[in-house]
DNA sequence: CAGTCATGTGACTAGTCAGTCACATCACCA
DNA sequence: TGGTGATGTGACTGACTAGTCACATGACTG
């Protein structure tokens, strides 16, 4: 937890701090992150770092909770429908939002998707949570779709979550490399190709592959 | 290229430097993997490393490059199952066996998935190679599943490869969560629980979802 | 005004690192 | 034996790191 010297600065000098610290842990791995470098980005002393933060790994999980926040409340908009009218539609809502969110927020999601897949120093330590939450939503939303007689009652649970999971995170990767999206751009905060109704195609693509599987259809 | 002293070494010295590099590289990123730990470990020069090679990046290209090779090598195994025997059964087997390779050489596997997954410095050079070129095989794969009736002919193959890739790389952290595999054992060369028939019995779920879907059969 | 307390500062410690270089050692051959 | 070229060496450079601490500044209060 950052001390009590953080939350009382002045809003705006502690967005700044967050936004460099974003930028910093969004391009560098924990090891890499530089403390050195981010004062001197913002113009503060070292010293005053560590009045606000216990120490580098205090930053960085304080970073990890606003990481998690921001995709909660993405996720939790409007439009959100209702899991019990369609297990299938509601995957391919989440599959859409989900890239949104790396498209709105991609320093953000390059930090957890570091914090899921890279190995830090805390790699077991409440990272492996995030991953073993995910997965139980994952589950969770299976189950559901089997008690709704959407999904084949004899599957294996955990295996379909796994598979869910790895189809959802690596779906982003898959989207930029076919949308030819420039990545350097995208980083400027030029998300127009967003708009492209090829996100929805692909995305039922995906949807329709994890429905049905890639087998032929007898006939 | 490591240069040509490397090679003039005596066998046993340049195995013994190429097992203390890919445990390093295996247990840190490149940024953390340290050139002073090795040769300490080693016990050589820090000069003597810079006569085998050009920098730190020449030994890690070279750590890359065998990596591949030794994978390459475990495929091809007399066991290989014929793609035109049926497609499903052969990607039964590739999973099965990339997973067996992991298990046998647990670090060069980790170098590998941090040269896929990571973000060194470069991340864009070559290591992309890598995962297109693997992509690549999923696609001409499927390909050839679609012009043996085996693959609906509507899919995007693009996307079915990029789910095919997704899931066969996953595969392996579901099975260490799944078979409650000790990590620590694995590293000190115990691979007992592998005889296990979970192993095949896993794989033939996974490829089960692969081919069918999620999706409750109809009836 | 003096006192107190939160906040800001940057030189400093003790450690790390990749890479260099002048020198030493060794093997081999004339 | 002396010479030559490959190989080995480790102290050294310059640059970096996380974290500390004695001190400075500022604001607010009695």
């Amino acid at each position: 937890m950052p001390k009590p010297t953080f939350f009382n600065l002045a809003e705006e000098k502690r967005k700044a701090i967050l936004e460099i610290a974003i930028k910093e842990f969004a391009e560098n791995d924990y090891q890499s992150a530089s403390i050195s470098r981010m004062v001197a980005r913002l113009g503060i002393a070292k010293g005053s770092f560590y009045q606000y933060f216990e120490d580098k790994r205090d930053l960085y999980f304080h970073l990890l909770d606003l990481v998690m926040q921001e995709r909660l409340a993405f996720m939790q908009q409007p439009s959100t429908p209702d899991l019990h009218e369609g297990f299938f539609q509601y995957a391919q809502w989440l599959l859409e939002m989900g890239l949104r969110y790396d498209f709105a927020h991609p320093r953000l999601g390059q930090i957890l998707y570091r914090a899921l897949f890279g190995s830090g120093p805390f790699h077991d330590e409440s990272l492996g949570q995030i991953k073993t939450s995910l997965l139980a939503y994952q589950r969770q939303m299976l189950a559901l779709g089997v008690s709704l007689g959407e999904i084949d009652p004899t599957l294996d649970l955990e295996v379909a979550a796994h598979l869910l999971n790895a189809i959802m995170t690596d779906f982003s990767g898959l989207i930029v490399t076919r949308l030819q999206l420039d990545t350097e751009r995208l980083k400027q905060g030029d998300y127009s190709q967003l708009d492209s109704p090829k996100l929805r195609e692909l995305s039922a693509e995906v949807i329709k592959i994890v429905q049905y599987g890639l087998a032929k259809r007898s006939g």
